[in-house]
DNA sequence: GTGGAATAAGTGAGCCCTCAACTACGCTGC
DNA sequence: GCAGCGTAGTTGAGGGCTCACTTATTCCAC
């Protein structure tokens, strides 16, 4: 048993997935996390900054004064409001991000990149670009790259906005 | 800065990634993260068992016996042999699976799925494969499933087999 | 058969994430 | 001007994972 299968255990009939399905949701399935994984496990060995880090020092550095409130970094980071409160609060005590009261709301913060959260990226980003590149765009010719890119926007349509 | 940027900061002249390419690794990216997350949620929102565990008590499921090798086990997984022994605790705690000493390697382990087990894998597995069709397949056309299967597999012999 | 390397698995400290409170502020209507 | 509700963000307990280390067994050369 699996995800196929001949029994059904429920009122409804499981849609059941055919050989080919199956196939299809494994190597998708097994890829992801392989990659996911060993982009991480690169970036951490190389720079000492796990992803979800440098996904934070990413957003921040793309705006134009370095700076976001924290519910729209969340967001921007697929991170929940508390996993980012963590986050930032490790990125505080290393001096990457500070905190900051939001100047027109008061029940807003703002996380700030400090220079030294900037330089850390600046080290980080080469080694990322470079890890993407030799798992991924290295490995796939130009039509599996416009296919990546169409499979992703498509699924990110019915996951995303949120 | 990201992923693109004009600064290199290294000997090397890191290969960034232009527009396209951009937009291909963030639509992977975040559907990735989105689905995973998903299915994941939905998994144990419905029926209380993580997508970890549940693809122990599959690959448990699939064998003849019912029965694994851990490390075996933990390569089928793609998980680590100190996480795999962590959650085979935890499932035992449940009642899912027992340990049992190997009869030719005093040394080894195996994993044996139970009556509890494998009837709490087939009460999962109808909730599991309607999250996959509902937030993959039903959102592709047959070519883009292709598609996936195609790109999967190219990355898993790069990322794979270890 | 014995010493030593290799292999199988488990353990625990520490980090990260989730979930469910909780605090603090803002907004509206009366 | 304050009651009540919604929103922004934080907190802490608890679970899961990683990493380095430990224990137990097997393999092999001699």
């Amino acid at each position: 048993m699996s995800t196929h299968g001949t029994t059904a255990a429920q009122g409804e009939q499981p849609r059941w997935l055919d050989a080919e399905e199956q196939r299809a949701w494994r190597a998708w399935l097994y890829s992801a996390q392989l990659l996911l994984d060993r982009l991480d496990r690169e970036l951490v060995r190389e720079t000492g900054i796990p992803h979800t880090y440098y996904e934070i020092l990413v957003a921040l550095s793309e705006t134009e004064d370095h700076m976001l409130r924290m519910s729209e970094l969340a967001d921007r980071c697929l991170s929940s409001r508390s996993r980012l409160s963590h986050a930032v609060s490790r990125l505080e005590e290393r001096g990457w991000v500070r905190r900051q009261v939001c100047p027109d709301d008061g029940r807003g913060q703002l996380a700030v990149l400090t220079e030294e959260g900037f330089a850390a990226l600046e080290a980080a980003a080469p080694v990322h670009v470079e890890g993407v590149r030799a798992h991924l765009f290295d490995q796939l010719s130009p039509e599996q790259v416009a296919a990546v890119r169409d499979v992703g926007e498509t699924l990110l349509r019915h996951l995303g906005p949120r």
